[in-house]
DNA sequence: GTCTATAATCGGATAGAC
DNA sequence: GTCTATCCGATTATAGAC
């Protein structure tokens, strides 16, 4: 059976998820875990504490699922193209939560935020040779990432913008060797 | 001297970038703007009443910004990715509060943005003939938006992407006619 | 490790004076 | 059109039993 910390993690990306920050309370949290409010604060002392361990727990998973698409088969451009346009994978559904903590005052969300992509820079800089291409794959995958914060889901569309880039970026490969 | 709403507003849009939702208290705002709460709730009588008059003004204010685009001198295309990558341009602004809005019960933020993005998309397949290409534009722009929000401007960087998205359709154009 | 009870504070909203 | 005073509910956090 998991861990109680990681249930309460689990809750509180939950609500974040379908209420945004201000439907994350100490309560609500530990009601969705199946614990009471005494239990939570047994596990992360504070609110500061909870949201501190989700962010933890993001840069954990995302810098997992980065290396993870080194071996993927369809390429990292393609993989992280297609995990950003996924809002039910498990390493979305924690980036999407963490953009609707973004402003807190209780912890440096952006910071996390910042990491996390930076390190997903580097991994598409080590397929994508030329700095400016990596860049823009990595901007059109956060810009999948911002409709999928919102809902904006144009999944067929999406797909051929996706292998669109894909094909850029083998061309452009192509021509550097 | 402008009006006490419009000042709300924007001491409400000032606190958002700043602190989040949970910084924009009606004390919070009211503080900022130069009034008293009951003030406030003269012109918004209520939190979701002034959430949705941000919202109302941010619409208006991002269709004219999109409408202007279409006589810049360097283009639809240009001109968005401009407007994205500029967190102190007085639309993106607004859309970078409201996403920090998004997620809070009182108004459907996402539908606003949606809206808002839609209405940017119309504007840019008037000038990008293949839809395929005018979703890649949208979502470069919005990528640097979500950058934006986080904070991660590589200002010279980004705007060799943007010159190469503006190359990219340029070719595209000359070769459809 | 989890619970209940309670303290202390804060936020949204109303009423009525000026 | 703006202010002060006040009420009420919600939320964070503590204390201490089990």
């Amino acid at each position: 059976m998991k861990p109680t910390r990681e249930v309460l993690l689990d809750a509180l990306e939950t609500l974040l998820l379908d209420g945004g920050s201000s439907a994350a309370t100490l309560e609500a949290v530990a009601a969705a875990a199946g614990v009471s409010k005494g239990g939570l604060l047994y596990h992360f002392g504070s609110k500061e504490a909870l949201y501190q361990g989700f962010l933890d727990r993001l840069l954990v998973e995302s810098k997992a699922e980065a290396d993870g698409t080194l071996a993927a088969p369809e390429g990292v451009v393609a993989a992280y193209l297609d995990v950003s346009s996924v809002a039910e994978d498990p390493s979305t559904r924690s980036v999407l939560a963490a953009l609707r903590l973004a402003g807190v005052q209780e912890v440096d969300v952006e910071a996390a935020l910042v990491e996390s992509f930076e390190y997903w820079y580097e991994v598409i800089s080590r397929r994508v040779t030329d700095p400016v291409l990596a860049r823009l794959v990595q901007l059109v995958g956060d810009g999948l990432y911002l409709h999928a914060l919102i809902g904006t889901a144009t999944r067929e569309q999406d797909d051929e913008v996706v292998a669109r880039v894909v094909a850029l970026v083998a061309e452009h490969e192509r021509d550097a060797a």
